[in-house]
DNA sequence: GTCTATAGCTGGATAGAC
DNA sequence: GTCTATCCAGCTATAGAC
């Protein structure tokens, strides 16, 4: 299954997931991959065929990455006190050490025709969400948390922990951060958004 | 301070808008831009000179924009209660239409080179946090709300506002929703989200 | 001010030697 | 498999007629 890491094929797949992630597919060059690898553009054809060919790679791993993150909050463990706690400080952990994903992630599928969505949509073997619903659902009838619809729920905490992240760069600006209180932020942060939500959701 | 509405300079901005926040920088082509405007190529550089100077334009008025909304959240009217009602509420319309403008400037602020960033730091004119700091202080005082970090507030404010727009391919990926169920999901989530923050917000 | 034609360059892709 | 050299399409930008 796993290729040996120093092997050109690996070296380019991870230059191209660089790149590819950092500068998007219309603004990455073929040369900055060649570049990064440390090898000749020829190589990149002669392995991936072409440029679509690679970000398509590149794409779909992120993709999947990014659901398969999704689908640990969706198909966490039961309890519902220590899954909400569990899961925001994974997630912005998780976050925190790939930056870059979401804002690619995000733009890239915004901008694909809707062809390529509907590919997607096909082929994906989706996350579980009617598991998380019956967790709140649960927690809710016990009397745990009071009555709240679970799609807002799921996207609200989602939100929470990603939309930092992708607005690291303006949040700077606006509130005039340094990057390592940024990075206090964000760990305080994990506390935070816990208690937020469990608050939010008393009775 | 208002050009006519279909002055040549404005056809042409207002197409760049359009063209660029759907494509992005390294996207957009400039026939793209000429074709929606309707006009020819030349006439973009003989009113704009390069293609980097229109970009420049269009996104700093699509940052002013987001920072302008911004704004509006933290210098917003006194009474508490009322100032996250209103404000969600707004905030929410508001990106419900211009759905691509997160995303925009997000993927663009994050591409460019740190001395942009700087630039602008700059020369911006910048948001009073210290009001919304002072806002939540005094609820917070009055015994009206616990005690919360203002910042970290906000940033979910924000958070629950916008990125369930910037994630919407990909939510409606997820949960299979159609463009009609997801509209009226986020018609929904002004309430929702109201209600959500001032739940969490109890002493 | 507006258009057509074209210069000049960039960047993806390939041929062909080794 | 890897590299050099090169082709050629597509793009920004400009010259120049009207």
């Amino acid at each position: 299954m796993k290729t040996a890491k120093n092997s050109t094929e690996e070296q380019i797949i991870e230059a191209a997931r660089k790149i590819f992630t950092r500068k998007g597919l219309a603004g990455a060059r073929m040369q900055d991959i060649a570049d990064e690898a440390g090898i000749n553009k020829a190589m990149l054809h002669y392995y991936y065929r072409s440029k679509d060919a690679l970000f398509e790679l590149v794409f779909r791993e992120a993709l999947d990455k990014m659901i398969g993150r999704m689908n640990v909050i969706l198909e966490g463990p039961l309890s519902f006190r220590e899954m909400i706690s569990a899961l925001v400080e994974n997630y912005i952990q998780q976050i925190g050490e790939n930056p870059y994903l979401p804002v690619f992630v995000m733009n890239e599928l915004h901008q694909q025709p809707m062809e390529f969505l509907q590919q997607l949509q096909q082929r994906r073997n989706f996350p579980n969400v009617a598991r998380f619903l019956q967790t709140v659902q649960r927690a809710s009838e016990a009397g745990e948390i009071r009555s709240v619809n679970p799609i807002q729920l799921m996207l609200s905490i989602i939100s929470m922990c990603i939309f930092p992240f992708m607005a690291r760069p303006m949040a700077q600006l606006v509130a005039g951060l340094s990057d390592q209180q940024f990075d206090r932020l964000m760990e305080e942060r994990k506390r935070e958004v816990v208690d937020f939500i469990l608050a939010g959701l008393r009775p």
